[in-house]
DNA sequence: TTGAAAGCGATACCAC
DNA sequence: GTGGTATCGCTTTCAA
């Protein structure tokens, strides 16, 4: 049905051996013959059997991906940036998605271990990493954590700055001349907790008190996010002082919040400003369009795929690598509170959208 | 290194053609053997070698998915759709964005055809498949067109009823109250032609003209869709007598055709009523929220994958099968025109989001 | 019901 | 430079 090796050296009356030498440009091979191999390759469309070669060289050229869902645009764009990293490695990504449960998670990874994959990129739902590190290191595969980190484990890691996050969106606020700034929290592994931190930091720095209840318990995974952020803000608007500025972990959360502010009858920003995190696509597109801090999730995905093509050819994989990006704050209208927030402190990385044909304005029906 | 049958073997003191026998389910096997290799089988978190399995089967049991976007909310919908299905098989899905690019689109297909995947589906980006079509078909290997079809070629195919998407949205403006019912038209490959079509049913139907000017092309590809919305709406704006009711071609036009409308001061629904297509997740969160028409892209994916499965498992591929899936309406503020709108055929699937808290409020500041 | 033997298509190692 | 041989982990066939 299909050429195999073993077509090409009958016809040229050469062992298998010697075709493939050629075909992997093995150096001990004369001009002529290696000349001949290629051209009768080529007239049979020659394409070597991936199995084949996986069973003995045990490598695959797979590189396996599992993201707690496919439809989030955090790890969409994530996975575009690795596609387009390892593309012309010759490597293929196999994505496979965790529905947000940590225990398909579990058998996703055990299933792409059995793929042979030669590496694995993963972004976990799991609250402890630990039986998952066992199996893969049991097999030696290299593998780098995605977005979520743990503190307790030494492995390959390339996230988000989170504290910076935090630290960025928090001060924003304070630029923008909020005094009373509280948080909607996320979950409490290292993006929600880093993120909390960085907000404490910038507060303290500037000498502001977080009032209890200030820091509020969002979502916990990543679906309800919305929901959350809805009831977390009403909340929130009780409170007295009532906050004036609001730092949400997440756009979803940020978009919950919004939505109860506005039930309420409230404005945004003169009566809360909000950020977010993530800056998703649709962050421009709210009625009124979010300030955000972007975490450049493509090109979070290419480090993570160039780090997995580097630890693939090295033999070291004693050291762990971390690569932490710097995060980018995204001013829109949320937060322009009287212009003020235009202040930029200088050298700190940021980009205003342009406002041009924002959906801000106010509607003529309902 | 990793465990192998002939571990659990030895452990047994079995023959490996027994192991492999039960952990294929083979009934020649008793019932207390089959017991006792399962259960060490478990205890190893034994894994079959896809690779070795696929050398001597002949199969890969991996399927290939190549999308021209994998960051375009409908794709990701169908990957997971797809991914959701296959997993229970024990296939893997291996996906590859072509980026929007024809040409790489063909190198994908040739990439994924050398990796022996049991079954392509393809939602493509190339105006004329018979090339790839070609390839494909003499590696003999069962491939189903999704979203994008191509009127020339006998080949499966699974998407959605665009005639009917493009009947039911006009349909619904006319319900609305709109006189006047424009278009901005998609690309002139089958989804958009086929809503075009659609379009002109509909007002056929109820006695209406299209007045000229009232086709207007939009976007030529996926990834400019707002942009050429938004100039779009502009000519559109400029018509007499000027139109009441948009249709447009998708979400993100119609996100363009939406600003557009704003800038120029008027109002949604009052002197426009806008529905777009795709029912994206942030139609319901933007300042009007959009009136759509939902395709249901992850069942799709999963009819995809269903097809896939079967297609691979018989062996007779001679008569293509096509999957048209119903679309739905769901109408949202968009679209909501003095409550009239709120009649709805009967029959006809809708569906009205609850509008509790919309984000369609006046807001409190610019 | 069980298992020995023969591959699947490629690569690695080591003679020649 | 070239090629014989063993091998990778599994399934298939057929004999016991």
């Amino acid at each position: 049905m299909s050429v195999r090796m073993k077509d090409i050296a009958r016809d040229l009356k050469v062992s298998i051996v010697t075709v493939s030498k050629v075909l992997r440009n093995h150096s001990d091979i004369s001009p002529e013959t290696r000349a001949r191999v290629l051209k009768r390759a080529r007239e049979l469309h020659y394409q070597p059997n991936w199995a084949a070669r996986s069973l003995v060289t045990g490598r695959s050229y797979m590189i396996g991906l599992i993201v707690p869902s496919l439809v989030h645009p955090f790890f969409a764009e994530v996975a575009r940036g690795i596609s387009k990293k390892i593309r012309r490695s010759g490597y293929s990504l196999v994505i496979t998605s965790a529905e947000e449960d940590p225990k398909l998670e579990q058998q996703e990874i055990e299933h792409l271990l059995a793929r042979q994959v030669d590496a694995l990129i993963i972004a976990s739902t799991q609250l402890s990493f630990g039986e998952s590190q066992r199996r893969i290191e049991t097999r030696n595969v290299p593998y780098i954590l995605v977005d979520r980190n743990f503190s307790d484990l030494r492995a390959n890691y390339v996230g988000a700055d989170n504290d910076e996050i935090g630290a960025l969106a928090t001060q924003h606020l304070i630029e923008c001349g909020c005094h009373h700034i509280a948080h909607i929290c996320g979950p409490m592994i290292s993006t929600g907790t880093g993120r909390l931190k960085g907000y404490r930091r910038a507060l303290e720095r500037h000498g502001l008190k977080v009032p209890p209840g200030y820091e509020v318990a969002g979502s916990s995974g990543d679906d309800d996010a919305e929901a959350s952020g809805y009831e977390a803000m009403r909340k929130l608007m009780a409170l007295r002082p009532r906050p004036d500025g609001v730092f949400c972990f997440n756009d979803p959360t940020a978009v919950g919040a919004m939505k109860a502010i506005f039930d309420a009858g409230l404005g945004i920003p003169d009566d809360f400003a909000i950020v977010g995190a993530g800056n998703f696509g649709y962050d421009s597109l709210l009625c009124v369009p979010l300030s955000s801090i972007d975490q450049s999730s493509a090109s979070l995905g290419e480090r993570a795929a160039k780090l997995a093509l580097g630890l693939i050819d090295s033999k070291d994989r004693s050291r762990p690598r971390t690569i932490i990006l710097p995060p980018r704050l995204v001013v829109r209208e949320s937060s322009r509170k009287g212009g003020s927030c235009n202040a930029v402190e200088p050298g700190a990385t940021s980009t205003k959208d342009s406002p041009s044909h924002a959906l801000s304005r106010p509607l003529s029906a309902p």
